[in-house]
RNA sequence: GCGGGGGUAGCCGAGCAUGGACAAAGGCGCAGGACUUAAGAUCCUGUUCCGUAGGGAUACGAGGGUUCAAAUCCCCCCCCCCGCACCA
């Protein structure tokens, strides 16, 4: 085969100009049913690759689905700019860094000449440029990977109308009672002197930083003076035999209130992002603690401090309290003191637990720790930690305490510990960390921080509600937000630094940005009508009137108007109508809800149960979202795709190095939702060639004339059976966003029944029935590959000639989906041809296992006049148990061969179905003989080896004459 | 640890909810053949083992169990992936 020369490329932009010109994407209010669909917008920090596709190509293969289904579709998009990284390399470039520099003209490469990089990544000192460049860029990608989104309605969530529209929302959050403004513990970059993620901190992607809480415990020096060991395990302060602190440490005394703490230099400092008070004083050697005794809290014994190298002066707060009978590290110290200064100190048992006497100690013999400076030590601690949190039980040295296990006690002791005045809070980071720029990270607490709070019981019992009667694709998350709702509390929703809208109730916040992010589809509804009113106009009450419903339209005008009126003189016409308002409003009222959001799984818990939640605050419930679907990520070649691997492909590749459709058609082919996409250039080449098949499959069709009605053979009925069976299946798995299995059904499985119709028929024929089905089959593709599908449509009806505005009804995307021809789905037509290919397979397997050429093939049928009983005690058992079919087949015919055949009749458990085989096989006898190159009969008299008997319905007798 | 999802032939990946037609779809890879000057593409055949008649044996992470019958149901164990918050 010659293989066909289409020029893909050529044909995705043509197809793409013209839909762009005829904009048929631009949704505009009818009466249909509409379907308002979103995916998030992209943040423009950067170029999308070809993982980010993925979930944009699902969202626009679901979009164009739904038009075929006669739907009025919107599929808007819009650009995120809000939040601090756009902000960051805009000042990493301003301040020079190079390795942005260079990561940043290797984006801007992608897009532009080499000429031109170094001066783009210039101006990219400035963020506005920064997001400017990459929304531009993403838009062009977007187009240019076919999606049908009605461009119009874009907008940026920098500009002032966002801002708008965001103030909007927080006032009505504020209107619930749910913004307030309290203590937060964050991580924090001194350096940086803000607030850092896990994107700002080196590593932070991989190996999570989150805030540990410790309790703080203090042990009395002297007078009003303590020295304050931190730890994780509160409850074992009933355990405590001394304190350990590091020598050559520099230790502090902080002020905080009447009382003086001390605690290493690198605590002072943490403690000062963490309490408001602490004032630091003079600086004390560790050294200098050495051999004091300090009275511990509890009962108030004196113990001893002591040196110990495993103390980090950077974690907690360089003093530690020794708990020997529980804490590995604190047993091994004191084995130490004993072995070289003959120290007793008794360890003090304090948790029984199954399988222990003395934990610490049996566990470091057990692993045959020696030394505190054995790495091993931390894993121990792990151990006991686990096994005593778990298994371990107070016992009678902890007062009320005693008899509880300890995770269920925990926090009751550090409660107890806190009100006695014992104890208090200190917050540490989960891992030494630091910034990206090298500056330590520790965590601070916030004293004023705004937050939303999404603990009153009336707004979970709205999210659960919402979640409810939602649609949840794959089904398991819906359980899962459930869990997310329960478990969300507090979220910080401004900070000082960023971009974004001002917090309206304190200017000198702006509003993060995932907060402002959470009800944003509405603004699509509306965006594009937005831009002829003067920025000002859009205060509280208009959105309360467009999206509410609340206030009045001639009102409203009127407030518009009147700074307007006053410009521009007395007498001068209103500038905003009524009618304009009222546009607006019903645009809203008839766009939403948002029907679907399609976006990842990792959005779960943060972006998509905020977008629930303001929705279920904010909304009547004829406005809140309908269904929720989410893909997983993509991989390359087994890998995830990262910059630092080196092996991300940008989207904007995509046409030149693929071609739109076939990546598109592998994103949809190659893994459910549910699953992890893995981008292997081996299997894009192997669906390369399929897709390229399939495409001149099509084009060896056109122009050819269709098999009518009165023409069909057996055969032909068979491929048409097999076509609309696996359309109808299509479009009900389309319906449950099952698309992997359209692509499958529709391409493979199709185009295999199709090689078995051409060598069951001739390629001649083959081009003949593919014409009768094609129409219907380009409609079913199309929204995987528009593109082709757009192409061979149009060839296919002969219409070369530009598509003008009238005759955009003629696009392929503007179609409705095929009717299914029931009646060409035929059972009977199917299992005919199942029992010739199993008659077939049978008749080669005897050949390959007896090793003969066949002179002559005789086969005998159970619907032959001799064997007819058969077919008789087969209808008559079949629906019978195994125990009773011997039973009911003996009142038929009482005879030893009776119960052979139902034994073997059994044993092959063929599914019943009523067929004529006698008549089958003499239709289809020439072509039986073709297959195997000799003469066949059906149930002649001759029967030399007895195999006549064997016959059962279904499975024909067969003998083989060589 | 908690919660969720998984472990199927050389690989990827269906099937498991409603146990039987499952030696297990489909694809890739590999081997042989046809076509070709050749390569590629395409098409056939094979791809656990045994078998001169359509059959049999062993197999679906490991081990038990239920059943006439288990990849599919139950129990237990091992291993892998994802989420556990302020970050877009």
């Amino acid at each position: 085969m010659a293989g066909t020369k289409i020029n893909f490329k050529e044909i995705e932009e043509k197809w793409q100009r013209r839909w762009g010109e005829s904009k048929i994407f631009d949704a505009e209010i009818k009466s249909d049913k509409k379907f308002f669909l979103t995916v998030p917008y992209p943040y423009t920090s950067g170029p999308l690759h070809i993982g980010h596709g993925r979930t944009y190509t699902l969202g626009d293969i679901i979009a164009r689905f739904k038009r075929l289904q006669g739907y009025n579709v919107l599929f808007p998009m819009a650009f995120h700019v809000t939040g601090t990284p756009i902000l960051a390399i805009a000042d990493s470039i301003a301040k020079s860094e190079k390795e942005v520099i260079e990561r940043y003209k290797d984006y801007v490469s992608i897009y532009e000449d080499a000429a031109k990089v170094e001066e783009t990544v210039n101006s990219f000192g400035n963020a506005e440029n920064v997001a400017d460049f990459f929304a531009a860029r993403i838009s062009e990608d977007f187009k240019r990977m076919g999606y049908s989104i009605d461009w119009r309605r874009k907008f940026n969530t920098t500009e002032p109308m966002y801002n708008k529209f965001i103030e909007w929302q927080f006032k009505k959050l504020y209107e619930k009672g749910v913004i307030n403004k309290g203590k937060y513990p964050i991580t924090y970059s001194c350096e940086d002197d803000s607030a850092v993620g896990e994107d700002d901190i080196e590593e932070g992607d991989t190996n999570k930083v989150s805030i540990i809480e410790h309790t703080t415990i203090k042990f009395e020096l002297s007078n009003d003076t303590y020295l304050i060991a931190a730890t994780l395990r509160p409850e074992t302060i009933f355990g405590v035999t001394n304190l350990w602190i590091k020598p050559a440490a520099k230790y502090v005394k902080v002020k905080v209130g009447n009382e003086f703490w001390i605690v290493s230099v690198e605590a002072a400092e943490k403690l000062g992002y963490q309490r408001e008070e602490a004032e630091v004083l003079e600086e004390i050697e560790g050294g200098f603690f050495v051999g004091k005794k300090v009275k511990e809290p509890v009962e108030g014994r004196e113990i001893p401090v002591l040196p110990a190298s495993f103390v980090d002066a950077d974690v907690g707060t360089g003093v530690v309290y020794s708990v020997p009978a529980h804490a590995p590290y604190d047993y091994i110290a004191l084995e130490d003191w004993r072995r070289k200064e003959g120290l007793e100190i008794a360890p003090i048992k304090i948790i029984d637990i199954e399988g222990y006497e003395l934990p610490a100690k049996e566990i470091c013999e057990r692993m045959r720790i020696e030394s505190q400076e054995d790495v091993r030590l931390e894993e121990a601690t792990q151990i006991i930690y686990k096994d005593e949190f778990y298994r371990g039980v107070l016992n009678e040295k902890c007062r009320e305490f005693a008899g509880v296990e300890i995770a269920a006690i925990k926090d009751e002791v550090k409660n107890w510990l806190k009100e006695e005045n014992i104890a208090d809070v200190f917050y540490e980071t989960s891992r030494k960390a630091v910034t990206r720029g090298g500056g330590k990270v520790i965590v601070a607490v916030l004293q004023d921080q705004w937050f939303i709070d999404y603990t009153p019981g009336w707004w979970k019992d709205l999210g659960h509600k919402l979640v409810e009667g939602m649609t949840f694709y794959p089904e398991r998350y819906k359980a899962y937000m459930h869990d997310i709702i329960d478990w969300l509390a507090l979220r910080p929703c401004a900070r000082k630094r960023g971009l974004g809208t001002r917090f309206p109730f304190e200017k000198e916040w702006i509003i993060e940005s995932l907060s402002d992010s959470t009800i944003y589809m509405a603004l699509y509804t509306i965006a594009h009508l937005l831009r002829q009113l003067p920025v000002d106009a859009l205060d509280e009450k208009f959105f309360d009137y467009v999206f509410l419903g609340i206030g009045d339209a001639e009102e409203l005008a009127e407030g518009i108007n009147k700074p307007l009126q006053g410009l521009l003189g007395r007498g001068a016409e209103p500038h905003i109508g009524v009618n304009v308002l009222e546009r607006i409003r019903e645009e809203f009222e008839y766009w939403y809800p948002n029907d679907l959001r399609h976006t990842a799984p990792p959005h779960l818990s943060n972006h998509l149960v905020f977008f629930l939640m303001h929705h279920a605050a904010i909304f009547p419930e004829s406005k809140l979202p309908r269904a929720i679907t989410l893909n997983e990520l993509m991989i390359r070649e087994g890998r995830k795709m990262s910059k630092s691997k080196g092996n991300v492909i940008p989207l904007a590749k995509v046409s030149e190095l693929f071609g739109v459709d076939l990546y598109r058609l592998y994103c949809a082919i190659n893994a459910d939702f549910a699953s992890v996409v893995n981008w292997r250039e081996q299997d894009v080449d192997a669906l390369r060639k399929k897709f390229n098949a399939l495409v001149e499959l099509f084009e060896q069709s056109i122009g050819v004339e269709k098999l009518k009605e009165n023409e069909l053979t057996h055969t032909d009925r068979w491929l048409l059976s097999k076509f609309y069976r696996r359309l109808r299946e299509s479009i009900e798995r389309f319906e449950a966003f099952r698309i992997r299995e359209v692509g499958l059904n529709m391409v493979f499985n199709l185009m295999n029944d199709i090689r078995y119709y051409e060598h069951r028929e001739s390629r001649e024929r083959r081009r003949r029935i593919v014409r009768n089905v094609m129409e219907d089959w380009l409609i079913i593709l199309s929204p995987i590959v528009p593109h082709i599908c757009e192409e061979m449509w149009h060839r296919n009806r002969g219409e070369k000639g530009e598509v003008r505005e009238e005759r955009k009804l003629k696009f392929i995307s503007m179609q409705t989906l095929p009717e299914i021809k029931e009646e060409f789905i035929d059972d009977r037509v199917e299992r005919e041809e199942e029992y010739l290919v199993s008659l077939i397979e049978d008749i080669k397997e005897i050949m390959k296992i007896a090793r003969i050429q066949p002179g002559k093939i005789y086969v005998y049928t159970a619907d032959a006049d001799a064997e007819k009983w058969k077919w008789e005690i087969f209808r008559a058992i079949k629906d019978l148990s195994e125990k009773d079919k011997i039973k009911e087949a003996m009142k038929f015919r009482k005879d030893k061969n009776t119960v052979d055949f139902v034994k073997q009749l059994m044993k092959s458990n063929l599914d019943y179905f009523e067929l004529k085989e006698e008549e089958v096989l003499e239709r289809e006898r020439e072509y039986l003989m073709n297959e195997f190159g000799c003469q066949m009969v059906v149930n002649e008299e001759y029967d030399p080896k007895g195999k006549k008997k064997f016959a059962i319905p279904l499975k024909p007798a067969i003998y083989v004459e060589g």
